[in-house]
DNA sequence: CGACCATCGAATGTCAACATTCGACATTGA
DNA sequence: TCAATGTCGAATGTTGACATTCGATGGTCG
């Protein structure tokens, strides 16, 4: 499969500029963005910068309103609860979905994932890239799945999911190192299995156990 | 509680307009939106026509790619399939959130939905009171649910459903004037009750009667 | 006769200037 | 001193003109 060579226009740049800013770090959640600013800044006109923050808001990274900046998302508990107990409905969609429809190439192709994964785990990658391993996985599913609706509904809280990683702290980070590779390879065991109910159950649980780690660490040191 | 009085600006009420021409007839699926035409049709400059249509790309209404023009979605039984594969999905995790976060004033809300419902179907109001006055049931179960954005999920297809009423044959409509009440009244009593388990599978239930009737008028006249 | 390619028209992407609106600061009065 | 209000600056909403791209049409070559 090559990659798509889709055309793009100077709104996706510059949306995909910006999304990577925030996840770098370089602009902090709850930070103004001023359509002017950002024109200036990135060299392109307000309109482009326009439709590049509207794409952002459909992901759910920042938000607007009328004649008022829009700002970067906060990280605040409630958030955390909000999307990832949409993030658990929707995975429970995607796992079972994709049983049915898999083909044994599609199922490998997760088992690459993992391998992926677990190679990084052991080398002591950044936590940045097990993260992004572990989105990759989960964006396989969903492709798995088929299903344009639910996909779209999945890249509304993906970016947000990515952005609640960048707060994790260090021993919830070793916590999630440790395990991050056999909860996956279970999913994938009840993905080749006939236990619906099973796979069912595991796809809310491990989105479940993520959500609490990450609220328990947010208890701890509210930024 | 007062009416929102928000000031929204011309690219929401283009958007608006757009909408309710489809859902009038007056613009049919698969038709072609040019921003020429409707920015000259509704009087308003082409850039606040771009983001009204970019707010009906959000709501599944519309379709557009790179330099091509937006076009009205489809309605064919895979469509139908996708929206309600997810909305079974959404209404299972809004029916369990609300049951726990509901107060009291908020499930006797529902309870005049559904005698408004009632009333409507016996006087013989339009198809398409009925199916505003559904929608409107499930709106009050999304906000009871008190999840930003599982709200904004069901928006991303609470059009389409609508788009998709307009399908519907006649002898369906009748079968669904013959039940609506009744399945939405078993729901609200879930709603009271102490069952999770059964609150949850017949969420999905409502939802997969309605698709299988959906398919199978448009099995009988695939138009 | 079929397939490939150049050309053209129409529609979208981009831009910079103008009009409108919000939030904050200063001012005034009790 | 505090609260209400008028004023001002800065940022967003809106507009029309310009540049770019897609799809079709027609022609040419194998």
């Amino acid at each position: 499969m090559l990659p798509k060579a889709t055309r793009r226009g100077l709104a996706d740049e510059a949306a995909d500029l910006v999304r990577d800013a925030i996840f770098a770090g370089r602009i902090a959640p709850g930070a103004r963005l001023r359509e002017v600013n950002l024109a200036e800044e990135l060299g392109v006109s307000r309109g482009s910068v326009r439709d590049g923050l509207a794409q952002l808001e459909k992901e759910g990274l920042v938000r607007s309103g009328w004649h008022r900046s829009t700002t970067v998302i906060d990280v605040t508990p409630r958030d955390v609860q909000e999307v990832y107990e949409l993030r658990a409905a929707l995975d429970r969609l995607a796992a079972t979905t994709a049983r049915r429809a898999a083909t044994e190439a599609g199922l490998d192709a997760l088992d690459g994932l993992i391998a992926g994964m677990e190679e990084r785990a052991r080398d002591g990658a950044s936590d940045s890239e097990l993260a992004a391993a572990d989105l990759a996985f989960h964006d396989q599913i969903y492709h798995l799945a088929d299903n344009d609706r639910l996909t779209a509904a999945w890249h509304t809280i993906r970016s947000q999911i990515r952005l609640f990683h960048l707060c994790r702290i260090a021993d919830a980070a070793a916590d999630y190192r440790a395990r991050v590779v056999e909860e996956h390879r279970k999913i994938v065991d009840l993905l080749r299995g006939d236990d619906e109910p099973a796979l069912a159950r595991y796809a809310q649980e491990h989105v479940d156990i993520a959500r609490r780690v990450l609220l328990a660490t947010m208890e701890e040191a509210p930024s």
